[in-house]
DNA sequence: ATGAACCTATCAAGTGGTAGATAGATGACG
DNA sequence: CGTCATCTATCTACCACTTGATAGGTTCAT
Protein backbone atom coordinates (compact mmCIF):
# COMPACT_ATOMS: atom_id res chain seq x y z
CA UNK A 1 0.00 0.00 0.00
CA UNK A 2 2.66 2.22 0.08
CA UNK A 3 4.12 4.26 -2.50
CA UNK A 4 7.08 5.34 -4.34
CA UNK A 5 10.40 6.95 -2.81
CA UNK A 6 13.19 9.28 -4.28
CA UNK A 7 16.75 10.17 -3.14
CA UNK A 8 17.24 7.71 -0.24
CA UNK A 9 20.00 7.36 1.72
CA UNK A 10 21.06 3.84 3.42
CA UNK A 11 18.55 3.83 5.82
CA UNK A 12 15.84 4.35 4.12
CA UNK A 13 17.09 1.55 1.45
CA UNK A 14 17.06 -0.84 4.04
CA UNK A 15 13.94 -0.08 4.84
CA UNK A 16 12.77 -0.44 1.57
CA UNK A 17 14.25 -3.69 1.16
CA UNK A 18 12.87 -4.94 4.57
CA UNK A 19 9.26 -3.76 3.94
CA UNK A 20 9.39 -5.41 0.94
CA UNK A 21 10.80 -8.57 2.04
CA UNK A 22 8.18 -8.89 4.68
CA UNK A 23 5.34 -8.46 2.88
CA UNK A 24 6.57 -11.21 0.80
CA UNK A 25 7.77 -13.72 3.26
CA UNK A 26 7.04 -12.31 6.70
CA UNK A 27 8.98 -11.81 10.21
CA UNK A 28 10.88 -15.04 10.53
CA UNK A 29 11.67 -15.44 6.08
CA UNK A 30 13.82 -11.77 6.61
CA UNK A 31 17.29 -11.43 7.43
CA UNK A 32 19.94 -8.98 7.85
CA UNK A 33 22.42 -10.18 5.28
CA UNK A 34 19.37 -10.72 2.40
CA UNK A 35 18.21 -6.55 3.04
CA UNK A 36 22.05 -5.87 3.72
CA UNK A 37 22.75 -7.99 -0.04
CA UNK A 38 19.43 -5.60 -1.56
CA UNK A 39 20.81 -2.48 -0.79
CA UNK A 40 24.62 -3.28 -1.63
CA UNK A 41 26.03 -3.02 1.99
CA UNK A 42 26.95 -5.67 4.57
CA UNK A 43 25.28 -7.04 7.43
CA UNK A 44 26.60 -4.75 10.02
CA UNK A 45 25.57 -1.71 8.26
CA UNK A 46 22.20 -2.74 8.69
CA UNK A 47 22.62 -3.06 12.52
CA UNK A 48 24.37 0.45 12.59
CA UNK A 49 21.01 1.94 11.45
CA UNK A 50 19.02 -0.25 13.16
CA UNK A 51 20.64 -2.29 16.25
CA UNK A 52 17.73 -4.75 16.46
CA UNK A 53 15.10 -6.97 14.24
CA UNK A 54 12.70 -5.46 16.30
CA UNK A 55 13.74 -2.04 16.10
CA UNK A 56 14.15 -2.20 12.14
CA UNK A 57 10.66 -4.00 11.86
CA UNK A 58 8.80 -1.61 14.07
CA UNK A 59 10.74 1.60 12.15
CA UNK A 60 9.02 -0.52 8.53
CA UNK A 61 5.34 -0.41 10.39
CA UNK A 62 6.01 2.68 11.67
CA UNK A 63 6.66 4.35 8.48
CA UNK A 64 3.82 2.14 6.51
CA UNK A 65 1.08 2.99 8.76
CA UNK A 66 1.79 6.89 8.61
CA UNK A 67 2.18 6.22 4.73
CA UNK A 68 -0.93 4.57 4.45
CA UNK A 69 -2.84 6.86 7.05
CA UNK A 70 -1.71 10.15 5.30
CA UNK A 71 -2.78 9.08 1.90
CA UNK A 72 -6.32 8.56 3.55
CA UNK A 73 -6.20 11.70 4.71
CA UNK A 74 -9.50 13.57 6.33
CA UNK A 75 -12.56 11.49 6.21
CA UNK A 76 -15.09 14.55 6.40
CA UNK A 77 -13.76 15.86 3.03
CA UNK A 78 -15.33 12.46 1.98
CA UNK A 79 -18.23 11.22 1.56
CA UNK A 80 -19.11 7.18 2.69
CA UNK A 81 -18.91 5.74 -0.78
CA UNK A 82 -15.96 7.26 -2.04
CA UNK A 83 -14.13 7.08 1.19
CA UNK A 84 -14.44 2.94 0.75
CA UNK A 85 -13.39 3.18 -3.24
CA UNK A 86 -10.48 5.81 -1.63
CA UNK A 87 -9.47 2.57 0.29
CA UNK A 88 -10.59 -0.12 -1.48
CA UNK A 89 -7.97 1.39 -4.60
CA UNK A 90 -5.34 1.66 -2.08
CA UNK A 91 -5.34 -2.21 -1.36
CA UNK A 92 -6.57 -3.14 -5.23
CA UNK A 93 -2.99 -1.49 -6.33
CA UNK A 94 -0.99 -3.87 -3.15
CA UNK A 95 -2.07 -7.03 -5.06
CA UNK A 96 -1.94 -5.51 -8.74
CA UNK A 97 1.02 -3.58 -9.06
CA UNK A 98 3.12 -4.91 -6.13
CA UNK A 99 2.01 -8.54 -5.76
CA UNK A 100 2.62 -8.60 -1.86
CA UNK A 101 0.59 -8.57 1.13
CA UNK A 102 -0.32 -5.55 2.83
CA UNK A 103 2.27 -5.17 5.63
CA UNK A 104 -0.42 -5.73 8.39
CA UNK A 105 -2.29 -8.60 7.02
CA UNK A 106 1.01 -10.32 7.07
CA UNK A 107 1.69 -8.70 10.73
CA UNK A 108 -1.54 -9.84 11.98
CA UNK A 109 -1.27 -13.13 10.62
CA UNK A 110 2.09 -13.69 12.32
CA UNK A 111 1.63 -12.10 15.40
CA UNK A 112 1.92 -14.58 17.64
CA UNK A 113 5.61 -14.71 16.32
CA UNK A 114 6.26 -10.66 16.60
CA UNK A 115 8.02 -8.88 19.15
CA UNK A 116 5.54 -6.80 21.22
CA UNK A 117 6.67 -3.38 19.89
CA UNK A 118 5.85 -4.43 16.33
CA UNK A 119 2.42 -5.89 17.34
CA UNK A 120 1.15 -2.78 19.37
CA UNK A 121 2.19 -0.79 15.66
CA UNK A 122 0.15 -3.26 13.92
CA UNK A 123 -2.79 -2.61 16.83
CA UNK A 124 -2.37 1.11 16.20
CA UNK A 125 -2.73 0.97 12.51
CA UNK A 126 -5.89 -1.01 12.14
CA UNK A 127 -7.51 0.57 15.07
CA UNK A 128 -7.21 3.99 12.89
CA UNK A 129 -7.78 2.39 10.12
CA UNK A 130 -11.09 1.29 11.46
CA UNK A 131 -11.52 5.35 13.32
CA UNK A 132 -11.21 6.69 9.75
CA UNK A 133 -13.49 4.13 8.06
CA UNK A 134 -16.26 4.70 10.71
CA UNK A 135 -15.97 8.64 10.29
CA UNK A 136 -16.07 8.33 6.93
CA UNK A 137 -19.49 5.99 7.13
CA UNK A 138 -21.37 7.55 9.48
CA UNK A 139 -20.96 6.43 13.32
CA UNK A 140 -24.17 4.07 13.43
CA UNK A 141 -23.08 2.19 10.26
CA UNK A 142 -21.70 -0.64 12.03
CA UNK A 143 -20.33 -1.72 8.12
CA UNK A 144 -16.14 -0.53 8.69
CA UNK A 145 -15.03 -4.09 10.33
CA UNK A 146 -16.98 -5.89 7.62
CA UNK A 147 -15.53 -3.86 4.89
CA UNK A 148 -11.57 -3.82 6.15
CA UNK A 149 -11.96 -7.28 6.59
CA UNK A 150 -13.15 -8.05 3.17
CA UNK A 151 -10.31 -5.74 1.63
CA UNK A 152 -7.45 -7.94 3.98
CA UNK A 153 -8.80 -11.10 2.88
CA UNK A 154 -8.97 -10.49 -0.69
CA UNK A 155 -5.66 -9.70 -0.92
CA UNK A 156 -5.11 -13.32 0.92
CA UNK A 157 -7.11 -14.76 -1.62
CA UNK A 158 -5.66 -13.15 -4.55
CA UNK A 159 -2.28 -14.25 -3.18
CA UNK A 160 -3.08 -17.44 -2.85
CA UNK A 161 -4.92 -18.06 -5.92
CA UNK A 162 -2.46 -16.06 -7.79
CA UNK A 163 -5.66 -14.36 -9.45
CA UNK A 164 -5.79 -10.18 -8.93
CA UNK A 165 -9.00 -10.44 -10.38
CA UNK A 166 -10.45 -12.08 -6.64
CA UNK A 167 -8.98 -8.76 -5.09
CA UNK A 168 -10.88 -6.32 -8.33
CA UNK A 169 -14.06 -8.71 -7.90
CA UNK A 170 -14.32 -7.96 -3.71
CA UNK A 171 -13.42 -3.97 -3.84
CA UNK A 172 -15.73 -3.80 -6.41
CA UNK A 173 -18.51 -5.49 -5.36
CA UNK A 174 -17.69 -3.84 -1.61
CA UNK A 175 -17.95 -0.58 -3.14
CA UNK A 176 -21.89 -1.10 -4.63
CA UNK A 177 -23.01 -2.56 -0.99
CA UNK A 178 -21.74 0.84 0.24
CA UNK A 179 -22.98 2.86 -2.36
CA UNK A 180 -26.56 1.26 -2.21
CA UNK A 181 -26.70 1.96 1.72
CA UNK B 1 -11.35 -24.92 11.92
CA UNK B 2 -10.19 -28.37 12.58
CA UNK B 3 -11.39 -30.38 14.79
CA UNK B 4 -10.55 -32.80 17.93
CA UNK B 5 -8.81 -36.43 17.40
CA UNK B 6 -8.35 -38.79 20.28
CA UNK B 7 -6.08 -42.33 20.41
CA UNK B 8 -3.22 -40.81 18.43
CA UNK B 9 -0.02 -42.42 17.33
CA UNK B 10 3.37 -40.40 17.13
CA UNK B 11 2.31 -39.46 13.56
CA UNK B 12 -0.38 -37.92 14.11
CA UNK B 13 0.86 -36.42 17.64
CA UNK B 14 2.80 -34.34 15.14
CA UNK B 15 0.48 -33.63 12.89
CA UNK B 16 -1.14 -31.57 15.71
CA UNK B 17 1.41 -29.89 16.99
CA UNK B 18 2.83 -28.94 13.76
CA UNK B 19 -0.42 -27.63 12.67
CA UNK B 20 -1.49 -25.53 16.04
CA UNK B 21 2.50 -24.02 15.60
CA UNK B 22 2.13 -23.56 11.92
CA UNK B 23 -1.35 -21.56 12.69
CA UNK B 24 0.36 -19.77 15.38
CA UNK B 25 3.68 -18.70 14.22
CA UNK B 26 3.97 -19.67 10.34
CA UNK B 27 5.95 -21.74 8.44
CA UNK B 28 9.39 -20.21 9.79
CA UNK B 29 8.37 -20.28 13.09
CA UNK B 30 7.92 -23.89 13.16
CA UNK B 31 10.75 -26.21 14.30
CA UNK B 32 11.45 -29.75 14.31
CA UNK B 33 12.85 -29.63 17.76
CA UNK B 34 9.60 -27.65 18.43
CA UNK B 35 7.26 -30.02 17.52
CA UNK B 36 9.31 -33.03 18.65
CA UNK B 37 9.56 -31.69 22.25
CA UNK B 38 5.66 -31.09 21.74
CA UNK B 39 5.47 -34.93 21.13
CA UNK B 40 8.02 -36.38 23.78
CA UNK B 41 10.42 -37.74 21.03
CA UNK B 42 13.58 -36.95 19.87
CA UNK B 43 13.54 -34.19 16.19
CA UNK B 44 15.30 -37.29 14.23
CA UNK B 45 12.25 -39.46 15.06
CA UNK B 46 9.73 -36.70 13.14
CA UNK B 47 11.89 -37.13 10.12
CA UNK B 48 11.33 -40.73 10.54
CA UNK B 49 7.93 -39.79 9.62
CA UNK B 50 8.03 -36.89 7.55
CA UNK B 51 11.33 -36.87 6.14
CA UNK B 52 11.50 -32.88 4.97
CA UNK B 53 9.49 -30.23 5.96
CA UNK B 54 7.72 -29.78 2.75
CA UNK B 55 6.22 -33.29 3.26
CA UNK B 56 5.01 -32.77 6.57
CA UNK B 57 3.70 -29.07 6.27
CA UNK B 58 2.08 -30.77 2.65
CA UNK B 59 0.62 -33.40 5.00
CA UNK B 60 -0.68 -30.93 7.81
CA UNK B 61 -2.85 -29.04 5.08
CA UNK B 62 -3.68 -31.92 3.22
CA UNK B 63 -5.39 -33.26 6.14
CA UNK B 64 -6.69 -29.86 7.66
CA UNK B 65 -8.38 -29.12 3.67
CA UNK B 66 -9.90 -32.85 3.87
CA UNK B 67 -11.21 -32.17 7.24
CA UNK B 68 -12.62 -28.88 6.65
CA UNK B 69 -14.51 -29.68 3.45
CA UNK B 70 -16.18 -32.82 4.58
CA UNK B 71 -17.14 -30.64 7.84
CA UNK B 72 -18.89 -28.37 4.99
CA UNK B 73 -20.52 -31.36 3.21
CA UNK B 74 -22.84 -31.15 0.46
CA UNK B 75 -23.82 -27.48 -0.88
CA UNK B 76 -26.74 -28.60 -2.24
CA UNK B 77 -28.52 -29.79 1.64
CA UNK B 78 -28.63 -26.48 2.53
CA UNK B 79 -29.93 -22.99 1.53
CA UNK B 80 -27.22 -20.05 1.20
CA UNK B 81 -28.29 -18.51 4.21
CA UNK B 82 -27.62 -21.53 5.76
CA UNK B 83 -24.55 -22.41 4.19
CA UNK B 84 -23.00 -18.93 4.87
CA UNK B 85 -24.11 -19.33 8.55
CA UNK B 86 -22.04 -22.62 8.49
CA UNK B 87 -19.05 -21.43 6.90
CA UNK B 88 -19.14 -18.07 9.36
CA UNK B 89 -19.40 -20.42 12.33
CA UNK B 90 -16.15 -22.73 11.68
CA UNK B 91 -14.10 -19.10 10.95
CA UNK B 92 -15.49 -17.85 14.47
CA UNK B 93 -14.80 -21.23 16.73
CA UNK B 94 -11.10 -21.13 14.70
CA UNK B 95 -11.03 -17.60 16.52
CA UNK B 96 -13.08 -18.11 19.83
CA UNK B 97 -11.82 -21.59 20.33
CA UNK B 98 -8.87 -21.98 19.17
CA UNK B 99 -7.23 -18.45 18.94
CA UNK B 100 -5.21 -18.91 16.10
CA UNK B 101 -5.07 -18.16 12.42
CA UNK B 102 -6.91 -20.47 9.71
CA UNK B 103 -4.45 -22.60 8.75
CA UNK B 104 -4.57 -21.43 4.74
CA UNK B 105 -5.53 -17.81 5.67
CA UNK B 106 -1.42 -18.03 6.95
CA UNK B 107 -0.36 -19.84 4.25
CA UNK B 108 -1.98 -17.35 2.24
CA UNK B 109 -0.15 -14.71 3.59
CA UNK B 110 3.24 -16.48 3.41
CA UNK B 111 2.66 -18.17 0.10
CA UNK B 112 5.93 -16.34 -1.39
CA UNK B 113 7.77 -18.10 1.42
CA UNK B 114 6.31 -21.70 0.88
CA UNK B 115 7.38 -24.95 -0.49
CA UNK B 116 5.39 -25.18 -4.30
CA UNK B 117 3.33 -28.38 -2.89
CA UNK B 118 2.24 -26.27 -0.32
CA UNK B 119 1.17 -23.45 -2.13
CA UNK B 120 -0.74 -26.09 -4.46
CA UNK B 121 -2.62 -27.61 -1.51
CA UNK B 122 -3.67 -23.81 -0.37
CA UNK B 123 -5.09 -23.01 -3.98
CA UNK B 124 -6.85 -26.35 -3.71
CA UNK B 125 -8.53 -25.78 -0.63
CA UNK B 126 -9.82 -22.02 -1.55
CA UNK B 127 -11.14 -23.14 -4.97
CA UNK B 128 -12.68 -25.98 -3.28
CA UNK B 129 -14.34 -23.58 -0.66
CA UNK B 130 -15.21 -21.14 -3.32
CA UNK B 131 -16.61 -24.20 -5.25
CA UNK B 132 -19.05 -25.03 -2.83
CA UNK B 133 -19.81 -21.33 -1.50
CA UNK B 134 -20.87 -20.70 -4.81
CA UNK B 135 -22.74 -23.91 -5.25
CA UNK B 136 -24.53 -23.03 -1.95
CA UNK B 137 -25.97 -19.36 -2.95
CA UNK B 138 -26.64 -19.64 -6.71
CA UNK B 139 -23.56 -19.84 -9.89
CA UNK B 140 -24.99 -16.19 -10.36
CA UNK B 141 -24.61 -14.74 -7.03
CA UNK B 142 -20.97 -13.37 -7.62
CA UNK B 143 -20.64 -13.19 -3.66
CA UNK B 144 -18.88 -16.17 -2.76
CA UNK B 145 -15.48 -13.98 -3.00
CA UNK B 146 -16.36 -11.39 -0.77
CA UNK B 147 -18.19 -13.47 1.92
CA UNK B 148 -14.74 -15.72 2.27
CA UNK B 149 -12.60 -12.69 2.10
CA UNK B 150 -14.47 -10.93 4.51
CA UNK B 151 -14.20 -14.14 6.78
CA UNK B 152 -10.20 -14.29 6.60
CA UNK B 153 -9.84 -11.18 7.04
CA UNK B 154 -12.13 -11.20 10.12
CA UNK B 155 -9.64 -13.46 11.40
CA UNK B 156 -6.60 -11.36 10.73
CA UNK B 157 -8.54 -8.09 12.59
CA UNK B 158 -9.55 -10.36 14.99
CA UNK B 159 -5.96 -11.03 16.07
CA UNK B 160 -4.10 -8.11 15.19
CA UNK B 161 -6.35 -6.52 17.25
CA UNK B 162 -6.67 -9.32 19.72
CA UNK B 163 -10.55 -8.93 19.72
CA UNK B 164 -12.60 -12.09 19.18
CA UNK B 165 -16.06 -9.93 18.72
CA UNK B 166 -14.47 -7.93 15.57
CA UNK B 167 -14.47 -11.69 13.81
CA UNK B 168 -18.36 -12.35 15.44
CA UNK B 169 -19.08 -8.76 13.88
CA UNK B 170 -17.74 -9.81 10.53
CA UNK B 171 -19.94 -13.15 10.55
CA UNK B 172 -22.88 -11.54 11.91
CA UNK B 173 -23.58 -8.41 9.14
CA UNK B 174 -22.35 -10.86 6.47
CA UNK B 175 -24.92 -13.41 7.41
CA UNK B 176 -27.77 -10.16 7.15
CA UNK B 177 -26.56 -9.14 4.00
CA UNK B 178 -26.63 -12.55 2.52
CA UNK B 179 -30.28 -13.37 4.52
CA UNK B 180 -31.44 -10.61 2.29
CA UNK B 181 -30.31 -11.03 -0.87
C1' DA C 1 40.76 15.09 15.12
C1' DT C 2 36.25 14.04 15.38
C1' DG C 3 32.43 11.38 14.12
C1' DA C 4 29.49 9.19 10.75
C1' DA C 5 29.31 5.40 7.79
C1' DC C 6 30.97 1.71 6.57
C1' DC C 7 34.05 -2.73 6.81
C1' DT C 8 36.11 -7.66 8.39
C1' DA C 9 35.84 -11.21 11.36
C1' DT C 10 33.74 -13.63 14.61
C1' DC C 11 30.38 -15.69 17.98
C1' DA C 12 26.75 -18.63 20.07
C1' DA C 13 22.50 -20.44 19.02
C1' DG C 14 19.44 -22.57 16.13
C1' DT C 15 18.17 -24.75 11.54
C1' DG C 16 16.97 -28.88 8.39
C1' DG C 17 18.81 -33.07 7.61
C1' DT C 18 21.70 -37.59 7.91
C1' DA C 19 24.16 -41.78 9.75
C1' DG C 20 24.22 -45.39 12.49
C1' DA C 21 23.04 -47.88 16.74
C1' DT C 22 19.50 -50.11 19.62
C1' DA C 23 15.51 -52.13 21.76
C1' DG C 24 11.46 -54.52 21.08
C1' DA C 25 7.84 -56.68 18.40
C1' DT C 26 6.59 -59.91 14.69
C1' DG C 27 6.69 -63.84 12.19
C1' DA C 28 8.82 -67.87 9.64
C1' DC C 29 10.72 -72.30 10.03
C1' DG C 30 12.74 -76.46 11.82
C1' DC D 1 8.56 -74.76 21.32
C1' DG D 2 12.89 -72.10 20.24
C1' DT D 3 15.62 -69.13 17.54
C1' DC D 4 16.89 -66.48 13.84
C1' DA D 5 15.92 -62.68 10.72
C1' DT D 6 13.43 -58.73 9.80
C1' DC D 7 10.91 -54.56 10.65
C1' DT D 8 9.42 -50.41 13.28
C1' DA D 9 10.15 -46.76 16.10
C1' DT D 10 13.12 -44.58 18.46
C1' DC D 11 17.64 -42.82 20.07
C1' DT D 12 22.57 -40.36 20.12
C1' DA D 13 25.59 -37.81 17.71
C1' DC D 14 26.75 -35.22 14.24
C1' DC D 15 27.11 -31.94 9.85
C1' DA D 16 26.84 -27.82 7.12
C1' DC D 17 24.61 -23.82 7.10
C1' DT D 18 22.05 -19.63 8.54
C1' DT D 19 20.66 -16.52 12.03
C1' DG D 20 20.92 -12.13 14.96
C1' DA D 21 24.32 -9.79 17.09
C1' DT D 22 29.05 -7.82 18.63
C1' DA D 23 33.91 -6.05 18.67
C1' DG D 24 36.99 -3.49 16.66
C1' DG D 25 39.20 -1.47 12.61
C1' DT D 26 39.11 1.69 8.28
C1' DT D 27 37.77 5.55 5.37
C1' DC D 28 36.69 10.08 4.60
C1' DA D 29 34.43 14.57 4.90
C1' DT D 30 34.00 18.33 7.95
Amino acid sequence: MATARRREGTAEKILDSAEERLCRYGYNGVSFRDIAADVGVKSASVHYFFPTKATLVAAVARRYADLCLAELGDPAARGPAEAVALLGEMFRRTVAERKRMCLFGMMAAEIGALPAEVGAEARRFFAETLRWLRAALGEDSGAAETILAAFEGGVLLARAMDDPSMMEKVVERVSIHEARA
